[in-house]
DNA sequence: CTGGGGACGGGGCCC
DNA sequence: AGGGCCCCGTCCCCA
């Protein structure tokens, strides 16, 4: 009995000892477990961390590319210019124009782009921007580092002032308090070695903004002193703002287009004046080939000129102050339009640029040029990125033969330069109507087509489609045309005048879109 | 069927 | 404002 006693506590004590034993190791797995899972949670947590840290850089980029995308028509133009290579358009619809909605991009009438360049060494470009995109692009997103599809222009000038080394005056800061709404200042003083690109909420700079935009004669106020369509006296030695009238005339289709917004029963055309919100006719032409400037579609829509009459551009003027008496009209919602034109033109800008030297013009493109410190990016070996994208058309030596009056030689005359293509103009409405064509402000609308012109004369002609007002008639075949020069097109048939002769074959052609037809087909490979 | 050429309409743009 | 020229697209004819 007492051994068994014994024996049982002995065993007792046995398991007692194994028992213990299997805690002990049981304690010593789980306690290495636990370091393994801790150190796997703290590696967690950092990874975690890191990539947290990632995503709001990765925010931060997207907000001020999107600060970026916000820009204005006005400096997206030559983003119109770049991807406006001839017969890249898409073809959409068999009508087309560009208008910006509102809302987007939120530009206001009191939203200034100022673009003031003083005659000294040092000359500043003040661009406020008021963008509520801004806003949400959180707070102290500056407009920096261009990084994707941004505008050439605006990435170019941030780029240099990058790559010349200037540091940026802003910094990001996360932490800072949400503005309600942000006023982008971008600042660009050159003349010196660096120039400062910063963004604040500096009300004195807004002033100072507005105060360069109404200093002066404020001619853009005073419609009186630029008639939209007068001729005004020739500026003093003050530059001089040219606004260009945003009139929209609708034609009604029974008369003569007129802007005069009388209610003339033989020139029937309503007129829309709101000088708030003039609404613009942004379009371009219908075809393939001439649609390079619906690659432009970042921020414009393309929609019907008269369906979409609320979602027009309306954005406040540009002022672009010229050196040597020189006066010019930039519309700032204006920076739409016919990239067909368009190429031929800067085509013509860029050889008067070229050609030229002499030219006291300074467009926004050529004072870039001119002061870019590393200019090389614009430089000819890398204009393609601007230019040649465009200009690789044909219109080369159409644009040739037309830049005669590119460089004004008459300039005592023809004082009033383009800012595009720098040709000269003796009056400003001409200049005014000539940079419509750079612009693709198309003022003068049917409303029975919805097609857009730039001259009144275009719209009236093109009334004939729907009136089928036939004038001319021929005197051989009683045939009738609705323009003169068609008439005389057509005479050709009955003369059998074939005034364009193939080079290769001696073939004629009564027209030279003909002779040239038949030289690409039959002779391209000469 | 295909391609070249002619006729014509229409818009762009300069003068 | 109109003339004029340019270009482009379309339609048609014909080889």
């Amino acid at each position: 009995m007492a051994n068994g006693m014994i024996f049982h506590t002995q065993i007792a004590s046995i398991m007692e000892m194994l028992a213990n034993a299997a805690v002990a190791d049981i304690c010593k797995l789980v306690d290495d477990d636990y370091a393994v899972f801790r150190l796997e949670i703290t590696q967690s947590q950092k990874e975690n961390r890191a990539l947290r840290r990632k995503l709001q850089l990765l925010e931060m980029k997207v907000a001020r590319e999107r600060v970026l995308a916000s820009r204005p028509s006005s400096v997206k133009i030559l983003d119109r210019y770049r991807g406006m290579a001839r017969g890249e358009g898409h073809l959409t619809g068999g009508h087309r124009s560009f208008v910006k909605p509102v809302g987007h991009n939120t530009w206001r009438d009191d939203q200034p782009i100022t673009v003031d360049e003083g005659s000294g060494t040092s000359t500043q470009h003040v661009i406020v921007i008021e963008s509520e995109d801004a806003e949400a692009a959180g707070p102290g997103v500056k407009p920096e580092g261009s990084e994707g599809e941004e505008d050439p222009w605006h990435s170019r000038d941030i780029q240099t002032g990058a790559a010349s080394g200037a540091p940026h005056v802003a910094t990001e800061d996360p932490t800072s308090p949400v503005q309600p709404r942000i006023r982008h200042c971008i600042t660009e003083v050159s003349g010196m070695p660096n120039f400062a690109l910063k963004s604040e909420t500096n009300t004195k700079t807004l002033t100072e903004t507005h105060r360069l935009l109404h200093t002066g004669t404020d001619h853009r106020s005073d419609p009186k002193r630029l008639g939209p369509l007068r001729c005004p006296a020739a500026p003093g030695s003050e530059y001089l703002p040219v606004f260009q009238s945003q009139k929209t005339v609708h034609s009604r289709g029974d008369g003569d287009a007129l802007d005069t917004g009388v209610d003339d029963p033989s020139c029937s055309y309503s007129t829309e004046m709101d000088s708030g919100n003039m609404p613009l006719c942004l379009e371009t032409q219908n075809d393939l080939s001439r649609g390079g400037w619906n690659r432009y579609t970042s921020s414009v829509h393309s929609e019907g000129c008269l369906d979409k009459k609320g979602e027009v551009i309306v954005i406040d003027e540009v002022t672009v102050k010229m050196e040597g008496d020189i006066s010019l009209t930039w519309n700032a919602d204006s920076h739409l339009g016919d990239g067909h034109s368009q190429g031929r033109d800067f085509l013509d800008y860029r050889e008067s640029l070229e050609t030229n030297p002499n030219v006291a013009t300074h467009s926004p493109l050529h004072t870039l040029k001119d002061r870019d410190p590393v200019s090389t990016s614009m430089g000819p070996s890398d204009s393609h990125s601007l230019f040649d994208q465009v200009l690789n058309s044909n219109d080369s030596a159409r644009a040739q033969a037309r830049e005669g009056g590119a460089t004004s030689d008459s300039s005592k005359e023809k004082r009033f330069l383009c800012m595009f293509c720098n040709k000269g103009f003796s009056c400003l409405q001409k200049v005014e109507i000539h940079q419509r064509f750079h612009t693709g402000v198309k003022p003068f609308s049917c409303n029975q087509c919805h097609m857009c012109f730039a001259q009144a004369g275009d719209l009236k002609r093109h009334q004939r489609v729907h009136t089928g007002e036939k004038p001319y008639s021929c005197p051989q075949c009683e045939k009738r045309f609705s323009r003169l020069d068609k008439l005389k097109m057509h005479l050709k048939v009955h003369t059998g005048e074939r005034p364009f002769a193939c080079t290769h074959c001696r073939k004629r052609f009564s027209e030279r879109s003909y002779l040239r037809i038949h030289q690409q087909k039959n002779h391209s490979t000469l």
